[in-house]
DNA sequence: TATTGTTATACTCTATAACTATA
DNA sequence: TATAGTTATAGAGTATAACAATA
């Protein structure tokens, strides 16, 4: 039986204006940001190594939905900033595994990242009811982008 | 005073969390494409252009968040495709004024393209709930991508 | 002189292809 | 033969710089 009143969009209608939201915020995101600052892809890799420990490219390429040659452009830049370092596998002479160094776990830390500072100031502007309502979607989104 | 119970997350945990969901679920909706379809950029620009009427470069780059060279771009590629047609300016000789056409018109309802499918799919796993949180974040996520 | 739009060029991020080394 | 990683090259998307036309 059908409910006429307090209607939620369809999944169509609701995908397509997801999808362009995240197209803008993106593209504002982007543009936010320091000389020789992080991009997105290299906080989501920092960050992984710091939930999950130690990991091979391969593993990281997967899990940030990316080639494996791309991930590994990305792991080199984060190793000539000093953010992360390479260790032998324990039983596998192949595979290499990247851990975060003390550096790379205080950059996580940092405040002054600019996307990070100019997104925390635009949702200040939001009201207490608003940034509960983001932050519920949060996770949501986490789980689009791994599935 | 401070409440101890169900606190929410910091501005600056939240924010942190949002850029990475974000980077991430970007990737992943890049991904899903197949040939020749459009990006979120042109995605975005044809859905401003139903949404406000006829627009030119210099303000579509603006709300788009993106530099009038880039955005004649994206128009160039939108007309190439028959999406969009020029008009001069009634009043301001320099300004070209772009409008959908009946084909970009019935390109924003086309429910076929890879992005939209992935997503409406990944979307219709959630609980009615959740989908209602996603919902509710989509205007918030436009807000932050205007603002 | 300021603004609109165009053209040329370069940079960033990611992909594809070909290769080496280890399993 | 399959997998991990590297190197080289190419593509998509956007930016910067220099320019012409109109205001």
């Amino acid at each position: 039986m059908k409910v006429a009143l307090d209607r939620p969009p369809s999944l169509d209608k609701a995908s397509s204006e997801l999808l362009l939201a995240i197209g803008q915020l993106v593209r504002k995101l982007r543009s936010q940001s320091n000389p020789n600052e992080m991009n997105l892809s290299q906080m989501s890799a920092l960050a992984r190594l710091e939930q999950f420990g130690p990991m091979t490219t391969a593993d990281l390429s997967r899990a940030e939905a990316m080639k494996p040659q791309s991930m590994g452009t990305i792991l080199a830049s984060l190793e000539q900033d000093g953010f992360v370092h390479r260790q032998p596998h324990p039983t596998d002479g192949r595979q290499i595994l990247f851990a975060l160094t003390d550096k790379g776990k205080e950059e996580r830390r940092q405040r002054g990242i600019a996307k990070r500072v100019w997104l925390a100031a635009a949702m200040a502007k939001f009201t207490p009811a608003e940034r509960q309502t983001l932050n519920a979607a949060i996770p949501l989104m986490k789980r689009l982008g791994d599935g």
